[in-house]
DNA sequence: TAGGCCCTGGACAACGTTGTCATCGCTAGG
DNA sequence: CCTAGCGATGACAACGTTGTCCAGGGCCTA
């Protein structure tokens, strides 16, 4: 289709080019390009001419054009389980940040914590050319990454370590944090406490487990497996396991819950409970300070990680680090009332 | 630069081609767009043979010189105040999901309410020729959106309408759902009733004051300017707001705030006091329930709002849709109890 | 006044892909 | 046995931009 009949205004789906521009402004292809990019070696009059003509036709430049040619996108890639959970939220909130003050916009996928999918969107992702990706893993094996990583993406990991490839990492304190919360159970005189967590395939899931069975280790406290689950955090099994442990012959008097979903909902069997239940939670909540008792957390520092994430992220574009990094933030024990409860 | 010496193996930087792949597997440049696309009309043998190249050298697509070629982008833009929001985040997750399902991505930027930052991020978009824009506006004028949407960028309007265009907005019903919401308090006995909103140039905050007055007035109520406050929604106005109300000889009874940031605030406020003070807040908000009084709130739904938008946005771009539609979602009372206490 | 230099502007190719169209080798029908 | 027709394949242009390079004109200097 020859393209003679070219409308000069907006009519629908075809819009002016920088030869349009060029061709109203009476100059050559070159200088449109030049005034639009803020080049020097333009006549002041030149360039009036030339703005005029893209006021009037209503000329925005294709970047897509300009990525092809160019080779960058000055666009990043961000995967993560859920952009509506108010711990990822501001993740993605952070990264957008400094990926504006890089000048560059963010594309996001929810991975929906499968691995397929993550997979997918990282790889339309890389389809797309984004100078970089900051991924929230939901699978284990990132091989599929490498050729990516290989010509140029740079990859950094957040909340979990990549799988089976060398890749940075921003991962917070999960083992320590969870040690210190358990132990302030056990300071106030716990001795039976539950954990429940998420899924035994997710990374974070087992560092806090193992938080737990080091604190109780250190105390020389002996753990009953019952007062262990790991699974998904589907409010039925979170509801379930909490009142099994709660229950029968010999209960746990505490519980420590490994995020904040499982919080919450812990927090609701507890409400419907007579007796009081110290509870200590992984992930901050909003208005944890306002519950009766108030609720004892671990807290992340979301925004933080995702910062940092970033951060790494352009430092490498930038061509700064080689080796790959791990940056380990710490986490926060913030009491409030629920986890001094007495047994 | 002559490109002589492409590398086959992803040296940083440079990526193989079709027509790399096609030198490789012996085959034509065309050839190879095919089998990565999926067309008919090539022998099992030669596609094998294609294949084994794409493999072998790590090819992948790619999409800006797709784009270009095709003039479609298969991604949305979305503009909201703040993406780490516990009101946006799952309006942007909804959003999300829609896209996925027609196949396109999403890139998201937050205004932070800054007029200009939503025009440079929408402009941004629309030089990134992204299919559609879905906007949560910051800015009372978009006019600078016109040429855009002539030229074929289909744009939905979210939770507040467009400002002197004609344009597709879906809302929700916030004028009926104050009325009904402080109607609440003052089926309870109330006279001296509070409000406190978001700032006087949101559209949302003057529709949930207009059924604030309207419910007063069908009650024969008169109100008290001072008990008015339209203004940002940082803690420290809201707090100073408040204990203005609730201070003074003839203190408010009650409370009705304007969206979830203020609630909390107001929450704080209250739980600092030691009569209790009825409180109704628009938006729903996380352990609501479990608070003393637990919150009666007007809640709106945020992923219906933004499932609502993709979709009219999806149909637009389908070819549907010729005028512009605005819809209006409705609002729910969700009595929890601080609307039940006596004056 | 002539020669050279700098500044402005434009012609052209290239980025990597897809749509169009031509070509080639075969097979089936006459 | 010849040819129309069909399926497979590839050559080529075009998408809209930017980088390279060259041309022409004005000005300064000798």
């Amino acid at each position: 289709m020859p393209q003679n009949s070219r409308r000069p205004q907006g009519r629908y789906g075809t819009r002016p080019t920088m030869k349009d521009v060029a061709a109203r402004a009476g100059v050559g292809l070159k200088t449109v390009s030049r005034v639009v990019n803020g080049e020097p070696g333009v006549t002041p009059d030149t360039e009036r001419r030339v703005q005029e003509a893209i006021t009037a036709l209503g000329f925005r430049r294709n970047d897509s054009a300009r990525m092809l040619r160019k080779g960058r996108t000055a666009s990043i890639g961000l995967i993560l389980e859920d952009l509506a959970d108010p711990f990822y939220a501001p993740l993605a909130r952070a990264v957008e940040e400094v990926a504006r003050e890089h000048g560059a916009l963010l594309i996001n996928g929810s991975s929906a914590e499968d691995p397929e999918r993550e997979r997918e969107l990282a790889l339309a992702f890389c389809a797309r050319r984004v100078d970089g990706l900051v991924v929230i893993p939901a699978g284990a094996d990132h091989r599929y990454l490498e050729p990516e990583m290989a010509a140029g993406v740079a990859t950094v990991f957040v909340d979990r370590p990549a799988g089976l490839i060398a890749a940075d990492a921003v991962l917070s304190d999960g083992f320590g944090g969870a040690r210190e919360g358990v132990a302030h159970l056990i300071a106030h005189g716990h001795r039976r406490i539950g954990f429940i967590g998420d899924q035994p395939h997710i990374h974070t899931a087992v560092e806090r487990l193992r938080g737990y069975r080091a604190a109780m280790a250190a105390a020389g406290l002996p753990v009953d497996e019952s007062w262990v689950s790991l699974g998904g955090t589907g409010a039925e099994r979170v509801r379930a396991e909490a009142e099994r442990m709660l229950g029968g012959e010999r209960p746990v008097t505490a519980l420590f819950t490994g995020n904040n979903r499982v919080t919450v909902t812990v927090i609701r069997v507890l409400a419907g409970l007579p007796r009081r239940v110290a509870l200590v939670g992984f992930d901050d909540l909003e208005l944890a300070d306002l519950l009766s008792p108030a609720i004892t957390v671990v807290a992340q520092d979301p925004a933080r990680l995702g910062r940092t994430a970033a951060r790494l992220l352009f430092r490498r574009l930038g061509g700064a680090e080689r080796v790959p990094r791990r940056v380990e933030l710490p986490t926060q024990l913030i009491v409030r009332g629920s986890g001094e409860l007495p047994p």
